[in-house]
DNA sequence: CGACTTCTTGACTCGACGTTCAAAAAGTCG
DNA sequence: CGACTTTTTGAACGTCGAGTCAAGAAGTCG
């Protein structure tokens, strides 16, 4: 099956990094296709052609978020010990180093944006959501499951519960720290955190 | 002074609550003013007449929103023990029942919505958003002062701290419940956190 | 080269939205 | 009643957004 026809003139997955960005800090609703075309240096019609309509766009971007994220948090916590790897997740909750290199990171958590925007309007988003959550507290009760094995996480808490209050207190953070951040307040709230999983 | 002119056909307190009600549910920019118009039966002109245009009409909104919340809070939190009540407090993060008596709840926190939606672009929103989060916390920090000065509540952090915390689960808890909300797993992360507080 | 396929470009369509406005209606005041 | 004020009503306006499309450009294949 031989690649024929005119070859496409922008890099796809570039373009769509980009195009996350932008819908990170602008939200899906007031992100319209002119902004898109005129950060991204991409005619209307490419965009289009390359990507479906607006809505599958973003849902694309935001696969790709989670795809970045998940790698970012599975890495984070396959090391021992765990609490100072869920510190720095939750002191960072959406530091997507290799995404934003360049300005300033965006407002909150993507996902959690979808989830106030989309959610549960959107059946498709719905489940890109629900997918990511249960992923995330999949991943880390599993490694707080190895932490209390170890000694090094309370078991006064199932690793599952714990894990859904880290989602919470990740999501929340994320959307609280949109509303501008007091850098020491947060981080004495997440050393709370943290401190109540100590054994 | 005396009130002249033709006297308003519709109740302006109704009107802002059943306002408040469907932009709870839809948020900002995906209820419309035609939305309004049909669900408030009231017309156009008349309504902005009354509220000016729809951003300050919106924000009108979420001043009702926190002003009902806030009493609710400050009523349940005015009690000892308070670790029951916060329990209370988390388990229905919500539950406006003066405003949504009728009709299922609205999804997630209207403050927390408005945060998602419009902060930090829009000045005034983030204004109020903060002003609401900055309440909460105070509140809520005042009780767990108490309650640790009362041997209740552990004070291996400052209340401050524990109070921040929580108002990054509640909001947290919130918005991960518009993708669906397993009721047992979010309990046992909430009573998770609450035993976390207790002395 | 010539047929074929895919991508590019930007003008265009069409609907939805927030907002305005003029005329009529319904009160108060003297 | 008649002057005055405010509200009601719904049509109209201008803007903007998502999505389409036709014509041309740039490749591949035989």
């Amino acid at each position: 099956m031989a690649r024929t026809g005119r070859p496409r003139e922008f890099d796809r997955q570039q373009t769509l990094e980009r195009a996350l960005k932008l819908f990170w800090s602008r939200g899906y609703g007031a992100t319209s296709i002119q902004d898109l075309v005129e950060a991204l240096a991409v005619e209307r019609g490419s965009l289009y052609g390359a990507f479906g309509d607006k809505r599958r766009f973003y849902l694309e971007a935001v696969r790709l978020y989670w795809e970045v994220y998940e790698r970012h948090l599975t890495a984070a916590l396959d090391t021992a010990p765990v609490l100072p790897a869920l510190r720095e997740i939750l002191t960072h909750p959406a530091r997507l180093d290799e995404l934003i290199s360049d300005r300033g990171v965006p407002q909150g958590c993507l996902v959690g944006n979808t989830t106030a925007e989309l959610v549960p309007q959107d059946s498709e988003a719905t489940e890109i959501v629900t997918r990511s959550y249960r992923r995330f507290t999949d991943i880390v009760a599993g490694a707080l499951r190895r932490a209390q094995a170890a000694g090094e996480v309370t078991d006064a808490s199932s690793p599952e519960a714990q894990a859904q209050l880290l989602l919470y207190i990740v999501q929340g953070l994320s959307l609280v720290s949109r509303a501008g951040l007091d850098q020491s307040s947060a981080l004495t709230a997440i050393d709370t955190a943290v401190d109540g999983l100590r054994a």
